[in-house]
RNA sequence: GGGCGCGUAGCUCAGCGGGAGAGCGCCCGCUUCACACGCGGGAGGUCGCUGGUUCGAUCCCAGCCGCGCCCACCA
């Protein structure tokens, strides 16, 4: 064994070691108790982030721990087809070739996809694997192969005879570019630079009228009216009068509707409502008429008469000016304001009326409420179950249709008679009338429609396979923050709604990971980091204890430090190894503590051991690092394997025989945080029957817990030990030891009596003021008191042996 | 506008009612037979500010200042 651990290599060896010997498998027969988790299926198109890395880093210690618990572990992996994602990766290329999908055909456009994914796509799992991600490869599933089309057609299939799926004409986020659909939350929302204009509308009988503030005066030859609150005061008495729109010069009535803000502008609000969301509300409430005069590509419609064929931008100057001339523009402030844009191309977004199919939520959110409430599921931190719970029931009906290329097209065809037939598999004749010239509708589903059954299609539903069967229901998700709404609250409600049951138990919501300097990482600011090439640099083992050493609730910046504190922590066990096998030649590996420090290792490792599972069970990672490299370096390697040293120079075989037992449990811990250096080492410990990733975890040993306390009173003098050169030989009376021993040599290395003193004179001095406070006696809590009754006691012992 | 969170050593962060901590960085000393990716020693902090609760507050409460994130149809 090399005095350096190097990490190249053997962390591939024991990647396809695992792999190859099955040990990553799940089996539907096997009898021990299920543990489930699906890793998020990424983007069919996409490369391992950093983001992954952290999730997976989560996950597989959760898998590994447990694996080794003898839990029958399945860690399913897939990918999502990424409808809007993948679709715009080709029309790039399309584009780059002076073509848009048009030019090619939707039935090119969907094979030349395919045949690009075949070439390019599916190299997340490659990356996973080189992070050590323990998942059932076999199992690769694809949000669009053929089981899962079965399922996703099912379930539409399923809610529209429950009748909640329904075709409608509504105002949505319409991307220009994609020509499609979007929900709401597949915007993002950015500050703008724009203008507010105030123009007066004069009233139909003649007379001032009332003035709006509107930022898009092309909508204006949309107005269908004027509202205002009905608490308003100052337009109290305009409610039920009639007033001009300009340039169109039509008369629309003034309403009164409580989504009017007082506050805002006049107080007065043109009400639009083919081209706003809330003026579309209005308009429904009210009964009037929805005209477009933008279309599709952004740009003025024929109903937008003259100015028909222009922008937006160029049919406002002309309403601006048409205005202008007449007096009724009051005044233009600059105004600075957040537009909706497309996430993906980032076109602005134009609200649009459009016939489109929706599922209807109320009835599908209750039981998913009603889990949350009753916590059958619980998001992990706890701000972000109650955030949970607040999107879902605010949650809006489902918008479920894309004009897109790339995805599920719905099952659904009609007959030329205008009959709507939903099947699940291309159906004979029309179910109304018999028509047999049917077309299928032409949209595809939102992608999050076909993830939200991630769970259940992976392990084979619709069909009742032995694996949903076994594996169903799961136990852990793991994502960020942004995606609850997607696609964990969807998960929860269509795990009920199709199987009765929650797909999982826990949510454990990642934080962000920022930039080394706490700005966002971004390729564009440059600012990225590639985990790749953290692993392919400091090695996997590494880069997951740093990962999850910085893994927190919070946004947390990336740091190379803490990289580097896992790569020492795995050099310091692999060298800690190197005493105990040098040590001797024997291959046993046998608990036999005869002095205290060997009960005291032990106790030590098994307090660790419980403060582990609590912290695993919590998912608080970043403690368990934490927790596990101060028992490596202070506890194992800094007090107890200098403390043994002596005899295992002397070739004490019960000595080594006990260090490496206590090694192992070392190991086990450790292992779901660094599987590769501690399956290495423990490859080297003698008479390995078996791999440590399906060791038993360490059982309770509540044997030793008294020697921690004898000891390490002792401990605390041990830095002068080595100083002064001495390996301290430590009996039974550590105790005696400490006084009569350590105490001296430390005054003695120190040379400096006098300093000790007055530090420990300080300590009875502010003991005494507190023992001597009638208030504290009688109002701390019991143990408190005597806790420091008896650090009083120990510090005045101390000191009298010093001054003494 | 609403919600969440954060301000502790030069940097990144842990601790969250009774002794101010870790990693990195810095200074001093060690080629001690596991490890210089190491060992020992050390410097460095009015624990954002102001009040309150308490015998006692970095820790609980309120306000303020600063920073970040998420959500949102104020035209």
């Amino acid at each position: 064994m090399e005095p350096r651990y190097d990490p190249h290599g053997v962390e591939e060896r024991w990647q396809r070691t695992w792999e190859q010997e099955g040990l990553y498998n799940a089996e539907a027969d096997d009898p021990r108790p299920p543990y489930t988790i699906c890793f998020p299926p990424p983007n069919v198109t996409g490369e391992l982030h950093l983001g992954h890395a952290l999730n997976g880093s989560i996950q597989d210690a959760l898998i590994r721990w447990h694996r080794m618990r003898g839990f029958n572990t399945l860690f399913q992996p897939g990918y999502d087809h990424a409808g809007i994602s993948t679709q715009n990766v080709i029309e790039k290329q399309l584009a780059e070739e002076g073509k848009t999908r048009h030019d090619i055909g939707r039935e090119a456009f969907v094979e030349r996809t395919w045949a690009w994914l075949e070439a390019t796509g599916r190299t997340i799992f490659e990356q996973l694997r080189k992070l050590g991600a323990s998942m059932d490869y076999r199992r690769e599933r694809f949000t669009m192969d053929e089981g899962y089309i079965r399922a996703v057609m099912r379930f539409f299939v399923h809610l529209y005879e429950r009748g909640w799926i329904y075709r409608d004409n509504r105002i949505i986020n319409w991307c220009p570019f994609h020509e499609s659909s979007l929900s709401d939350l597949e915007l993002i929302h950015d500050d703008v630079d724009d203008t507010i204009f105030y123009i007066g509308y004069p009233f139909a009988a003649g007379g001032e009228g009332v003035t709006i503030a509107t930022v898009r005066p092309a909508t204006i030859l949309a107005d269908v009216a004027v509202a205002v609150h009905p608490d308003d005061e100052r337009y109290r008495d305009l409610v039920g009068r009639e007033v001009v729109v300009p340039y169109v010069e039509r008369r629309v009535p003034v309403i009164a509707d409580e989504r009017v803000e007082p506050e805002f502008g006049t107080g007065a609000l043109k009400v639009t409502p083919g081209h706003d969301p809330t003026d579309f509300e209005i308009g429904r409430a009210h009964g009037l008429p929805e005209p477009a005069v933008i279309g599709p590509d952004g740009r003025m419609n024929e109903r937008a008469g003259d100015l028909a064929g222009l922008t937006q931008e160029e049919a406002g100057e002309r309403v601006i000016a048409w205005c202008r001339e007449r007096g009724l523009l009051e005044k233009q402030e600059p105004y600075r304001h957040a537009v909706a844009r497309c996430e993906r191309c980032k076109s602005r977004i134009e609200p649009l009326i459009s016939l489109q199919w929706w599922c209807a939520m109320d009835e599908l959110k209750r039981p998913a409420l009603e889990a949350l409430r009753e916590r059958r599921v619980v998001y992990h931190p706890e701000s972000q179950h109650r955030f949970a719970i607040e999107s879902l029931e605010t949650a809006p009906d489902w918008n479920i249709s894309r004009q897109l290329w790339w995805g599920h097209q719905l099952p659904v065809w009609y007959c030329p008679d205008g009959h709507v037939t939903v099947v699940e598999t291309d159906p004979d004749a029309c179910g109304d009338c018999g028509a047999t010239e049917l077309t299928r509708e032409e949209d595809v589903l939102d992608t999050w429609f076909s993830s939200a059954l991630w769970p259940l299609a992976t392990l084979g539903w619709p069909d009742g396979t032995p694996e949903l069967r076994t594996f169903y229901p799961g136990d852990v998700s793991v994502t960020a923050r942004e995606i609850i709404r997607l696609w964990e609250n969807r998960m929860i409600f269509a795990g009920l709604e199709l199987l009765g049951d929650v797909p999982f138990t826990d949510v454990i919501i990642t934080s962000t990971i920022l930039a080394p300097d706490k700005r966002r990482m971004s390729k564009s600011l440059g600012t990225g980091i590639d985990p790749r090439e953290v692993i392919s640099q400091h090695g996997a083992d590494a880069t997951r204890y740093g990962l999850l050493k910085i893994s927190s609730t919070q946004d947390v910046a990336f740091s190379y430090g803490a990289i580097e504190e896992g790569r020492k922590l795995a050099n310091k066990l692999w060298n800690a190894s190197r005493l105990l096998l040098q040590a001797g030649e024997g291959d046993e590996v046998a608990l036999r503590p005869r002095d205290v420090e060997e009960r005291w290792i032990l106790a030590r490792i098994d307090s660790v051991r419980a403060t582990v599972e609590e912290d695993l069970s919590a998912f608080d990672f970043s403690h368990v690092a934490h927790s596990l490299y101060r028992l490596t370096f202070d506890d194992f390697c800094d007090w107890y394997l200098e403390s043994i040293k002596p005899r295992l120079y002397a070739g004490d075989a019960d000595a080594r025989a006990t260090g490496l037992a206590a090694l192992e449990r070392v190991l086990k811990l450790l292992h779901p945080l660094m599987p590769h250096v501690t399956e290495e080492i423990w490859s080297h410990l003698p008479a390995r029957a078996t791999r440590l990733i399906v060791a038993p975890w360490p059982e309770a040993d509540p044997a030793h817990a008294d020697a921690i306390d004898s000891l390490e009173r002792v401990q605390d003098a041990a830095g002068i030990f080595r100083r002064s050169g001495v390996l301290v030989k430590l009996g039974d009376d550590e105790k005696r030891i400490f006084d009569a021993v350590v105490k001296p040599e430390r005054v003695a290395a120190n040379g400096n009596a006098a300093a000790e003193i007055e530090r420990l004179q300080k300590e009875v001095d502010r003991a005494e003021k507190m023992l001597a406070n009638d208030r504290f006696v009688q109002n701390a809590a019991p143990d408190v008191v005597e806790a420091e009754r008896e650090k009083l006691a120990r510090y005045r012992r101390e000191l009298d042996a010093l001054s003494g």
